[in-house]
RNA sequence: GGCUCGUUGGUGAAAUGGUUAACACAUUGCCCUCUCAAGGCAACAUUCACGGGUUCAAAUCCCGUACGAGUCACCA
């Protein structure tokens, strides 16, 4: 009996040599230094900020090369599948415009080196395993669960390194005839590499992002095909999927390095070229005194739901995603603001080999930025297609009052030094429901400052709205008349006279518009009042004055 | 325990042997100002985990220690 039976054993169906395959993939025909890079992440768990980052970064490499970015689904690991991870893959691919140029989803294929699902290249996983069992570089094993327990115990105990290798690998050099009979008879098994490795002597591993790093051979009998499905384990579609769709550039969080020296022999017992990698840091937390890995669990900002609930724009993400990745990342924004992100020169060497802290304050920034310099249509769009999905109440009422909400808005806005309020489009609520008069039923908060007494507050409302206010004047000839009655009603409309003698006035100009401004906001702290009396107009101003009799 | 990586301010970090350790966020203060937001200015690491060595010179090179992280599954 040779190998080669053995193989035929184990796959009496598989016919297609590896040779074949290298026919069916041929290389990619791209310009010299296109990127072809993968986002692969298994549908097991919902898309995190980790995952993200990965995605950018693909991204990123492929655009400024003018490479191609792919999607492969990684469902080797049928049982821990969760539903609906898929698809909240795609949506966030898509909500981020991080569009793969090749993929398979819901029956639709795009691309020439698919499929682009693991669980359906069975067959070509079957094809190179049995290139290996023939050429006697995999083998069935036979160890059974309690086994391998018993194994681990013992090196364990005894201090030993753990794994299959050695002494241990039992079945690597059973007759091939015990293990066809074995097979024949139903036994269960997997396939393991047969590796060539040496543990004690070492080989030079080049990452892109973390240099040169010398590494041990590895020399443990890996599985390389699971026993229940058949289908191959990540290490084995890794070596499979990336030759065959021709990825040069590998895109990886790290806790994959370790696996580097398993899958350097791999792709040197088929003679692969192995392609690049970036093995990017994990995204760490700040928990109390203690830095850990972000959390799915305890982190709410871990998980890609977040930021698209708080609505934040896809585009501050991306830019907080990148300032993480590469540090220049921002100086490079600020001299090229209007720049697509993904011209951005992203340098592997430049990224950050320890952990980073995600900064949610550092978002919020990036993201007040961004949205400062929105117009106010395209700012209201937004809003709007947020409030849809997320806030319904809010959606009824910019909806109905679509005017009124655009220019509030436009409030100091689309100037060189635009308004920086609003972080995300869930915060723009709260600091503008009171242009609403829907909303003025709910319990009122008069935020009054030094100016408390009602008659007094009542007596300069309603002069300045029926006796001083006019809709058509102009802002400069509106404070004028505003300072023109402050004056006459025994304030100052000059501060620094005021703090010079602040005993001879009732108060200053601040006192006397905050009182105005609280009337008709509440609050007293909005943009600015000369805008948002315009917006309200006379007669709707007059109504707040009447509720704020009959509620302060 | 083995293997690998790392350790610069509250945070992200720059500096790759040579004057006062960039910059951004956060914080604090001042200025501006009808409030707020913004903007302007300023403060914030006598020091780069610790110890030793190399050198005229070290955050930067070497060695050791401590601490942290990742990994060691028929999970990816």
């Amino acid at each position: 009996m040779t190998n080669k039976d053995l193989a035929d054993l184990i796959f009496p169906n598989i016919t297609k040599s590896i040779e074949d395959y290298e026919n069916l993939y041929p290389k990619r025909n791209l310009e010299e230094g296109a990127k072809v890079v993968r986002f692969a992440p298994s549908p097991t768990g919902f898309m995190h900020i980790g995952n993200m980052m990965s995605a950018v970064i693909n991204y990123v490499l492929a655009k400024k090369s003018n490479g191609v970015f792919f999607l492969r689904n990684e469902d080797t690991d049928q049982a821990r599948t969760v539903e609906g991870a898929l698809e909240f893959i795609h949506h966030i691919l898509n909500h981020y415009h991080l569009n793969p140029d090749e993929y398979e989803f819901n029956g639709e294929i795009k691309g020439n080196y698919g499929p682009y699902v693991q669980s359906e290249r069975i067959e070509i996983y079957h094809a190179f395993i049995k290139h290996l069992i023939t050429i006697g570089r995999a083998y069935p094993c036979f160890l059974t669960p309690d086994e391998l327990n018993e194994i681990r115990e013992y090196q364990t105990k005894s201090k030993k390194r753990i794994g299959i290798y050695g002494r241990y690998a039992k079945y690597r050099y059973l007759s091939l005839e015990e293990a066809a009979a074995k097979i024949q008879n139903g036994e269960k098994y997997v396939i393991r590499f047969k590796s060539e490795g040496d543990f004690n002597k070492k080989f030079i591993f080049e990452d892109l992002t973390k240099g040169k790093i010398e590494m041990p051979e590895n020399d443990i009998d890996v599985p390389i095909m699971k026993s229940e499905n058949k289908l191959p384990t990540y290490h084995f579609a890794h070596i499979v999927d990336d030759h065959l769709m021709r990825t040069t550039h590998v895109v990886r969080g790290e806790e994959w390095m370790s696996s580097i020296p398993l899958h350097y022999e791999l792709f040197k017992a088929f003679n692969f070229k192995m392609p690049k990698y970036i093995h990017t840091s994990l995204i760490l937390k700040k928990d109390g005194d203690t830095i850990r890995k972000i959390s799915k669990r305890k982190d709410p900002e871990a998980l890609m739901f977040y930021y698209e609930e708080k609505g934040y724009p896809y585009l501050a993400v991306i830019d907080a995603v990148l300032t993480i990745a590469n540090s220049n990342f921002e100086e490079w924004r600020t001299n090229n603001i209007d720049k697509p992100f993904y011209e951005f020169p992203f340098s592997p060497k430049k990224m950050s080999s320890s952990g980073a802290l995600f900064d949610l304050d550092k978002l919020d920034n990036i993201s007040k930025n961004y949205i400062s310099r929105m117009s106010a249509k395209d700012l209201y769009q937004e809003y709007l297609t947020w409030a849809k999905k997320y806030d319904e109440h809010t959606y009824e009422l910019i909806n109905k009052y679509k005017e009124d909400t655009i220019n509030f808005l436009n409030i100091e806005r689309e100037s060189q030094k635009p308004r920086k309020d609003y972080e995300n489009y869930s915060s723009i609520f709260n600091k503008s429901w009171y242009m609403y008069d829907e909303e003025w039923n709910r319990d009122l908060v008069y935020e009054f400052k030094n100016i408390k007494d009602k008659e007094e507050i009542i007596n300069i409302t309603s002069e300045y709205l029926n006796n001083y206010y006019d809709d058509s004047d102009s802002e400069e000839i509106w404070f004028n008349k505003m300072k023109e009655l402050c004056t006459k009603m025994g304030y100052t409309s000059n501060m620094k006279e005021y703090k010079e003698n602040p005993d001879k006035y009732k108060g200053n100009i601040a006192d006397f518009s905050t009182v105005i401004r609280v009337v008709l906001t509440t609050s007293s702290m909005t943009p600015n009042l000369y805008d948002i009396m315009q917006i309200l107009g006379k007669e709707r101003m007059l109504k707040r004055l009447e509720i704020f009799k009959e509620r302060y």
